[in-house]
DNA sequence: GGGTATTTGTCCGTATGTATT
DNA sequence: AAATACATACGGACAAATACC
């Protein structure tokens, strides 16, 4: 084989890894043990590593080693849920987090937001589209961090025609998290009701801020979700725009359509 | 700042990127050029370009150069619809994609894919559960390369239990392709009518042969969504699972809830 | 086809910095 | 404070891919 060296040990060692003969967890040899083990220099070693860094198998952590990476349990949410019972802002929502395990018996899973940073800002790019603005058109931004027990989940935008605040909907600039939900307070107060949304979901590389928050690699081997959910009112109006990203590394989305029995608790989360 | 220097030259150069001063698959200066640019080792130039290389900012070509990575426009794919209208195993089908593109005017997209390729599996992991079959029952797999106007478009892989064929479903297990749908080839011979189905929507990184394929960096930086589609009959049962693996970097997806309006022209794709 | 210049890829050895134990 | 382990940075040599004449 014409292969470099570098891929070959890269190689060597992921089978050991993928036959379970290093665990997840487990530390592997250090690079000047490895650099003896395959006479090679540092550097070759290193590339090695950073060869299966790249594709998740291991991590290194300066000071300490390399590791074999351990799969993290994800979190699974449902992405088709009654879009009248929805709760706005938070419409991927709490209640929509399935609570279960992939493994074994699911402990709960408690999510938790505070509350919301607002903005006033002119609509551009994604945003006057969905929303069917001109561009510029003032918005009322609403920017959210969410966890699951404790660990960031997710970070969340919405945006709202400003008309809405003139309108009677005031409290949507107000910075505090809207308990009913988003969807039933401009129900009550505009009397606009959601009777639908469409999602579009994307991938991307996490912008530095985003990767901070998640404590995600700074460079971008582990992706986001960006999911664009654009909410509708009886008219075919767009009333609400919700952008969330998601850590790819961690979260798994269901869509049900038609009749589907309920989850068994085996059939909720991939692992292969 | 107590950044390292081939990550403030890094920095250097993705502003140039992305202020539009690089353009897109514009060529940047060869590694000697930046050496004496930034008056660093040609080493250190590297390990500069290999990190925007993982953000996805530029690409190198060996015997050429480095160039700033050019945005694909997308491939977009609606997963919910009417799942009696479902073809099968072309159930993220052909007629699904929307005819659309991102940036302008839309040419037509035509999807092709070649006769699948048959096996007899026992059926492990993800496939046992979702079915509800027991780990090592045999069961169909028929896997299928598909393209859209000749580019590498998505990889997949259908499973059924063995049991349909000698229920009379023999063109199951054949080398063809089933026009009419395998849905509607289902429900004519075994009156097993496809009610509902349930996507599960993960990223992970590609596998060799799947990299290959997609013509993705054979590192993992760009990641693959693999959906778990597993289809109901009118009783509850899992009749099907198919599993489809898609590039993360053109590909992008659409799930309708409730009401919601046609997509205008612009609405489709996001670029942000 | 062949040869040459250009450009990135691989590999080496060494030195020093930084994080962790 | 010392030892350990990974991170950064340098410089050099040759290989491999590509483009061009």
């Amino acid at each position: 084989m014409g292969n470099p060296m570098y891929r070959q040990i890269a190689e060597d060692l992921r089978e050991q890894v993928e036959s379970g003969k290093l665990r997840p967890g487990q530390q592997l040899r250090t690079e000047l043990e490895l650099r003896e083990r395959y006479s090679a220099s540092r550097n070759t070693i290193r590339d090695a590593i950073k060869w299966l860094t790249s594709l998740g198998l291991v991590e290194t952590r300066p000071g300490q080693g390399t590791f074999v990476a351990k799969k993290i349990d994800p979190f699974v949410t449902t992405l088709t849920d009654d879009p009248k019972k929805a709760r706005g802002e938070q419409e991927v929502m709490y209640g929509e987090v399935d609570k279960y395990l992939s493994e074994g018996a699911g402990r709960p899973r408690t999510p938790s937001s505070p509350p919301p940073q607002l903005e006033l800002q002119n609509a551009s790019g994604e945003v006057s589209v969905q929303l069917r603005l001109p561009e510029g058109a003032p918005v009322i931004s609403r920017h959210q961090k969410r966890y699951i027990d404790e660990t960031p989940w997710s970070l969340q935008t919405s945006f709202y025609p400003r008309g809405f605040v003139a309108q009677g909907a005031d409290r949507l600039f107000e910075a505090d998290n809207i308990e009913e939900g988003t969807v039933r307070y401009l129900a009550d107060k505009l009397g606009l009701r959601q009777v639908g949304y469409r999602d579009l979901i994307t991938v991307r590389t996490p912008e530095a801020a985003e990767a901070l928050f998640f404590n995600l690699p700074q460079d971008g081997r582990v992706g986001v979700f960006e999911i664009f959910r654009t909410a509708f009112d009886q008219t075919g109006t767009p009333m609400r725009l919700t952008v969330t990203v998601f850590p790819t590394d961690r979260n798994q989305f269901i869509v049900k359509v038609g009749e589907v029995p309920e989850l068994s608790s085996d059939e909720g989360s991939a692992t292969s």
